[in-house]
DNA sequence: CGGTAAACGGACGCCCCCGTCCGGTTGGCT
DNA sequence: AGCCAACCGGACGGGGGCGTCCGTTTACCG
């Protein structure tokens, strides 16, 4: 798979190079507003170009969405890494859940593709196992500290995703802020308390068709 | 649960009237686990009637939701009524909201409904109304019983049935697990409790498009 | 400035869904 | 038994998305 195609010195002529950057553009905007199913013939009409000129640089729509997605990929990244940071656990955990579901809130197609909503899109996938990886032992530490409830289990994180990823508001300004809302509420429920009743049993999400999310945090 | 269609005598004949609970029966299984993209032509394939059969009985989409998902409106107002019956708001909102997030969990075609993902359905939106309404009143009194957090509003309902919408597992029976488990996470996150820290502002919801819900349980 | 290879995009055939029409069939009543 | 009306379902035309082909244009280089 292609990640770099302009690491090589006019491996494309300039007119192509242009209008391929205008592909991206447009499938960015349009998976961000409308999500993945928004026809190929849509984003080629919105970048001016021809259907056969999309498919001649991304053959397949999970190219696209794999170099569409890159920048989401890589903040997703690095709010992981900025929790992880943080001293705290807890609040490193908070700022997670609150970052991704706002960046969630913000990219429906993002959300999708994340959530391996659409089959494909590897690159996708390698990033999220990342992230799921790095985010099982920030949720380690908090538990440690006694802040985040013991039968907190990382697929709860994924359950809510999925659930963050089915809020839908009229516009992009409600969206992020019920996504807000939505984060309070959970962070409250995960928080460890006195009072809280042991949580019903976690269920195996469908995650990527590539079975549960398999970490090494909870022995 | 039987609606009219048998009240007035032998306004169908009795083939008409086969087909019409074989189409029924078959637009609910297949709403029930597809969702409502369901091609009406697969409906009638599963019922085993020609496409004109089913069009003559239901000329629009919206006339075959309507009937089809009588049965769990009439559940849905079951299960608010017996929340409100229990002497205990709290324990009855808790009731409410595990009862409905389950059956919702069991039917995506219903809640896909209920949530007005399809335009049209008045018999649905008018159920919703009714139910509402109802759950204002039970929030109302378990505010007052300090069982409910007192930042606590009705439209964080409607969040948790989107919420709770997007959730998606493999199996009908992981499903359900996840939903209950999901159930179990917002009550306790509604839940008042000192430690409680106040939850972002509540964000406008587009619920079938016709503005917010409106209740008179929070003067 | 001219040649060439690369890139462009209009057009094509395929498939699926939709809603409707019409000739054949069958239930119901006398 | 027999008739009629109601009902059935195969078939049709329309619309839209998909992926590909090919004649034309255009950037690059000598």
């Amino acid at each position: 798979m292609r990640v770099v195609t302009d690491r090589l010195p006019h491996a494309l002529r300039s007119d192509a190079l242009d209008n391929r950057e205008r592909i991206l553009d447009a499938a960015r905007a349009l998976f961000s507003a409308d999500g993945l199913d928004v026809p190929l013939r849509e984003v080629a009409r919105r970048a001016g170009v021809g259907p056969a000129t999309l498919y001649r640089h991304f053959p397949t729509k999970r190219t696209l969405l794999a170099e569409a997605f890159a920048d989401q990929l890589h903040a997703c990244r690095a709010i992981v890494d900025e929790g992880c940071a943080d001293p705290d656990p807890w609040r490193g955990l908070c700022l997670v859940i609150e970052r991704i579901c706002e960046l969630h809130a913000r990219d429906r197609g993002f959300t999708e593709a994340f959530l391996s909503a659409y089959p494909g899109a590897e690159d996708l996938a390698a990033g999220r196992a990342y992230t799921v990886r790095a985010v099982a032992g920030l949720a380690r530490r908090a538990k440690e500290a006694g802040r985040l409830r013991s039968d907190f289990v990382l697929d709860d994180l994924i359950l809510v995703l999925m659930a963050n990823k089915g809020i839908r508001a009229a516009s992009a300004a409600s969206q992020v802020k019920a996504s807000r809302r939505f984060a309070g509420l959970v962070i409250q429920a995960f928080e460890a308390c006195p009072r809280h009743a042991p949580l019903p049993p976690a269920a195996r999400l469908a995650s990527a068709g590539r079975g549960p999310v398999d970490d090494g945090s909870t022995p």
